[in-house]
Order: C-alpha cells, then sequence, then structure tokens
DNA sequence: CGGCATCCGGGATGATACTG
DNA sequence: CAGTATCATCCCGGATGCCG
C-alpha cells in the first residue's frame, strides 16, 4: 500500500536491493515466538498483561517469553509498562512500528484461518 | 479480506480460539529463514533455482536453505522440481497455499521499506 | 560445477526450581 | 505475578565429502 508494490518489478538489481532490505528487516522478527507475541498483541487491540500473553502463547515458557519481549522492546516492536503494585503487573503493547505491522500480521492471521479450513476439507472430502 | 477480520473481536471465548488457530498455523513459518525465503519467492514472481535462492536469501548457509525448504515442501508452501541435466538444476516454487501467503508478505516487505526509511530519519533528523 | 548429505562445536531454546 | 537461575536439549552454522 504505501510503496505501491513498485519493489515488485523484474530489475535483478532492484530485486538484489529489496533482497537485502527485507532480510535486514526480518532480522528483527527473528526467533521463535516474537510474530506469535505480535499476532496476539495486534489481535488482542489492547495492552497485555505478562500472564495474559503467556497464556495466548501456546507452549511458550516463562523464560522465552521474557526474552523474546526484551528484544522485541530493544528493536522498538513493544513497550513495557509497569505498574507498581502488588501484586506486580506489567502490561506489554504494540509501539508505532509494531502496529504499522498490522496490516501483514492480519493476513498473516486470515491465512492461518484458511489454511485451518483447508486442513479440515482434506480430512473431509 | 478473505475473513472480513471477523476474529477481531472482544469477545474472549472467541480469541482464545484463533489464538489457537494461528499459533497452529505459524507454526509452519517456524525456522531462521522460512519467511525470508517464502518472500524472495514471492518477489521474484517466478520459480528460483536453488543457487538464485541461496544468493537471495543472504547470511544463508547450504545446509539451512535445503532444510527449510524441505520443510516447507513437507508442508505444502513450496514444490520441488528436478531438471535431470548437467549441471544439475533444481527449481523451487510457491504452492498455491504459498501464493496465499502473498498478501502477508507484501505488506512484511513493505514494512521493510518503512523501517528502512524511518531508521535512516533517526540518523539525519 | 551445482545440489545434497554427514559430523561436530556453539548458541538458542526448553524444563524446573526458586525469589521479590 | 513477573521475573531469575540452572542445567539439559536441540537447532543452527561451518567444514568436508559425495555424486551426477
Amino acid at each position: 500500500m504505501a510503496q505501491e508494490r513498485e519493489w515488485r518489478c523484474g530489475d535483478p538489481q532492484q530485486q538484489r536491493k529489496w533482497a537485502e532490505a527485507t532480510t535486514d528487516a526480518l532480522r528483527v522478527l527473528e526467533g521463535k515466538w516474537k510474530i506469535v507475541i505480535i499476532c496476539q498483541l495486534f489481535g488482542a487491540k489492547e495492552a497485555l498483561r505478562f500472564s495474559e500473553l503467556e497464556r495466548r502463547c501456546e507452549g511458550v515458557n516463562q523464560k522465552m517469553l521474557i526474552q523474546q519481549l526484551k528484544e522485541l522492546e530493544k528493536d522498538g516492536i513493544v513497550t513495557r509498562t509497569v505498574y507498581p503494585q502488588v501484586p506486580p503487573k506489567v502490561e506489554y503493547a504494540l509501539t508505532e512500528m509494531g502496529k504499522a505491522l498490522g496490516p501483514s500480521m492480519a493476513e498473516l492471521i486470515d491465512w492461518a484461518f484458511m489454511r485451518r479450513e483447508r486442513m479440515a476439507d482434506e480430512l473431509t472430502p
């Protein structure tokens, strides 16, 4: 949308260039749980507590979740807000840069549903 | 688009349901190079030779590329075509399921460009 | 020469117990 | 509740060899 897909041309030189750009940017999303985390934060439409995030990212463990959240925070994708109270409360939300991933995540979630439907179809033809 | 984003509602029960669906589907994209591979195949608009793919996925090594391609093939995302000739020629292309990831990958690539621009802006304000 | 397999070291990931 | 610490495991990367 923003780029009008001007990058999708046949010029090898140009392709090499955006290949580099994407590889570089995708490095931020590297890590087993990052896309899952972002999808969940995006779908929730609001900040999520650590425990809630942990519940939604099925199969993740505390250590990994914390680590990946730290990296996402460092890369400017999520914000971490601490509420000084007992019991402790920490919320995570998407930054502007993180929210900009929204369209992509939305399409990804649609794909997930489409895929699940097709998988179900194959079992009952 | 396909789902009209009907999944993006406030109902906790519903959210838990699609959280599970997405987590499950995203497992297919798990692996350090899979999204990069798909992005490159999508951007190329055509089948790519192994060596060409290797060149475009900057930083990958043969072993990893082969492994990830095998998993993607097993999960029905890419097809592998062998041309019996010397020197050997093997081409990889997206399946229908793989092409369905197009919109998401396109948005992802746009995000990559947007991010690169913003990173450059921060260095020269 | 291009595509692919195998062996091994190091770093990422996971399971569990523990703390403020 | 939200982390930290420790140790086991597995994925990843580099090097090397094979085969048409």
